[in-house]
DNA sequence: TTGTCACTATACAAACCGGTATGTAGGGTA
DNA sequence: TACCCTACATACCGGTTTGTATAGTGACAA
């Protein structure tokens, strides 16, 4: 049996030693920063030796990239899960808002981790900022086709300004703990949406 | 003569060794992070021993929230600064979006120093939060006043939407390194300006 | 049985972290 | 002169950082 695998030894079972590590850094990483939280806790926390931690990722900064990778894996599913229902496009630009808002409203919403880890990672050559920009790209093309099924004569305008109010949202939301700029933004979005492809 | 000072030994005078640590934490501090940044590197940098630099802010928490205060205080004074020429409540908005695009164009432009801080800052208790707050409040404050002069019915409301533009396109500008999103949130807010003030 | 694999346990290196202790030099002032 | 203030230099504290080296353990497969 060929698998593949990038680098480690371990496999990503649920229960796997690399899982619990990713599982854990994810927590760690969003609540307390990426920057704050040192290797030794990590391992200690998810129940590895450091050893083990490093066979699997070779360095933090690998790790920090994984987690990032992982982030955006599961971000897709929840998008794509979350638009399941939705038929019409006004529906689906809803649904985008709609899993902000779940987000927003869980205790210990301290924003978006992809903007986080980009404001901790000021390395331009980290590897973890090519994620980023990936994660970022993923959402700016899911608005766009948004706005092309709702018929806009300009697309990727009213995705980049629908994209700038759920942004400037969410860090509203977070400086404030306080769920109500997302739903701000989410009337303004459907407003313009109605302008744009109703007109 | 009866000096009043908050703590710490020294003046401000410009060349000051606590202007100096100021300037030079302002500088080491956005451009890398506040974490990422160590009081010796500080220190040196300053051209100041460690020992001058705990007689005047005592941690380095204290440092970080007097430079976030000075860092306000600069600000306040640059929104005075480009909205002095303005007359008409769109000259002021203009005025507030177009002090932001010349930070943006500048290189080593990496986003809101306060946003920043906001995710560096994990600790609910750091003395900066409050004075990152403050600083929020306000733009807040500044942007409902052009919302009221407009003649908005809702001035708050519009405040809060233009809020949610300028701080999407902060960040869009940061992760992209480009100018134009918030060139399109100025277009964005002149509109709304238009269509709330003028309906 | 022997080997491989994933893992643990411990210990260490070298650098850096925030913070402090001790002592000195120079200017202002009374 | 005597004192105070500011800043200097140096050396140190305990603890933490990322990362590595070494040895050992249990499971599974040929």
């Amino acid at each position: 049996m060929v698998e593949t695998k990038q680098s480690g030894p371990g496999t990503s079972e649920p229960g796997s030693a690399r899982q619990r590590i990713l599982d854990t850094a994810s927590r760690l990483f969003y609540e307390s920063g990426i920057r704050a939280v040192g290797v030794n806790t990590l391992a200690a926390r998810a129940g590895v030796t450091k050893v083990t931690l490093y066979a699997h990722f070779g360095s933090k900064d690998g790790l920090v990239a994984e987690h990032l990778a992982e982030r955006d894996r599961r971000w897709r599913e929840t998008l794509a899960r979350v638009s399941a229902a939705s038929e019409t496009a006004e529906q689906r630009l809803s649904a985008v808002f709609d899993g902000y808002e779940e987000w927003t409203v869980a205790d210990g919403f301290r924003g978006c981790g992809f903007v986080n880890a980009g404001v901790e990672l000021t390395d331009p050559e980290h590897p973890g900022r090519e994620i980023i920009e990936r994660n970022k790209d993923g959402i700016r093309t899911w608005l766009t086709e948004i706005a092309e099924a709702a018929g806009c004569p300009d697309p990727s305008d009213v995705a980049e300004e629908w994209f700038l109010l759920l942004e400037g949202a969410v860090v509203r939301a977070t400086l404030r703990q306080d769920a109500t700029p997302l739903h701000r933004a989410h009337r303004a979005a459907l407003r313009l949406l109605r302008e744009e492809a109703g007109g």
